[in-house]
DNA sequence: GTTCCAACGCTGACCTTC
DNA sequence: CGAAGGTCAGCGTTGGAA
């Protein structure tokens, strides 16, 4: 439920922070500052600590206090979208899973 | 010890290129 | 046309000086 909504004109809300998607970014639906985020996260090899432990709730407010739980909620809304074609995503995604090992524990459920 | 100002960093939206 | 990448401006936070 919710995963796979209808898809139509601009009913489309980001999977991170249900803010509503511009469309998608790194195979998944994201909004703006989440793509931006994304991309910035990567480029640096950011690495953030969740201050409660990685189960913040995420909303339009949030998502600018726990970039821990933003960054991780990115790559879950990712396999969220195509979780059956994990050996044909992008070269982009396979470099994503080389970046971070804990996205290897979600890759294994 | 408190308050004000300046500098730096991060987020969000827009534009350009592939 | 769609997506990815790059860029610019605004806001927030932190540090230093008065
Ligand atoms: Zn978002
Ligand atoms: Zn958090």
């Amino acid at each position: 439920m919710g995963s796979v909504g209808k898809s139509k004109g601009q009913d489309e809300l980001c999977v991170v922070c249900g803010d509503k998607a511009s469309g998608y970014h790194y195979n998944a639906l994201t909004c703006e500052g989440c793509k931006g985020f994304f991309r910035r996260s990567v480029t640096k090899k950011a690495v953030y600590h969740c201050k409660s432990g990685g189960s913040c709730e995420m909303d339009m407010y949030m998502r600018r206090k726990c970039q821990d739980c933003r960054l991780r909620k990115c790559r879950a809304g990712v396999y969220d979208v195509h979780p059956q074609e994990f050996g044909a995503v992008d070269h982009l995604l396979v470099n994503h899973i080389l970046f971070d090992q804990d996205v290897i524990t979600i890759f294994l459920i």
